[in-house]
DNA sequence: CGGAATCCTGCCGGATACTG
DNA sequence: CAGTATCCGGCAGGATTCCG
């Protein structure tokens, strides 16, 4: 009976962990989230702003995506009264609490880039 | 002028870091790719194994979600040459090596479910 | 400028039936 | 046991239009 058990470190827990990991893969997941919490990452920006980075979103889903992160608190939305109004999206102290995750996530996935090519560079090269 | 810069660690850099985050969360994206990979932390299983612990997936599901985990490598397939066949699915070293983001992600999601709730309490306790 | 409303589409994922 | 094939509904997400 062999138990991997995650290296030597305890198994995921079922009932809670798991629980945890959907939350917040749900929290991250459309098209847009990661996009648009990097580019706030470099300072505040309006909602136009947000449009011309991002670069390939529309108008709607920059207002739904920019709305689920404010619901969940990682981003704060700022109404300025000024002329024909201007708004301004900020990354919340809690929302900079993901740079772990996100860090993580851009280590291993550029691991995992360069494992692919290797993988297809060898299947070529012997097939 | 205000530079976050997520902390005082480096912000995103948009072309690379955000695609390799981007790729992470598509090899872990799909309802049942996290729990499967928490169920495998466990040791080996077989198919019907999955189907029980799972518990909600459908046969096309498992096979679906499995495919897609062993092209990527993260967990390995062997036939067993037995009567009726049977099939074991592992996590492989390489599907380990998920372990600090999922790790991360838990950590996470447990602690904005608690946030949560405060705040819910927060605005029934004061409305 | 910053959105909301509407319409339309693909594909994601579920149920069921069939195969080897 | 370990899948595959097929059909089907729902929703994520895109294009366009309209509003304050």
């Amino acid at each position: 009976m062999k138990k991997k058990v995650f290296i030597d470190q305890k198994p995921l827990q079922c009932p809670s962990q798991l629980r945890a990991i959907h939350d917040t893969m749900d929290i991250l997941s459309g098209k847009w989230k990661i996009t648009i919490i990097g580019c706030l990452s470099f300072g505040d920006k309006r909602f136009m702003d947000l449009m011309r980075e991002v670069k390939g979103i529309g108008s709607k889903m920059l207002s739904k995506e920019l709305q689920e992160l404010e619901i969940n608190g990682l981003i704060s939305r700022t109404v300025q009264p000024t002329k024909p109004v201007t708004v301004e999206y900020a990354l919340t102290t809690y929302g900079e609490t993901l740079r772990p995750i996100l860090w993580e996530m851009a280590d291993w996935g550029q691991h995992h880039r360069i494992k692919v090519k290797a993988t297809f560079s060898g299947e070529v090269g012997s097939g």
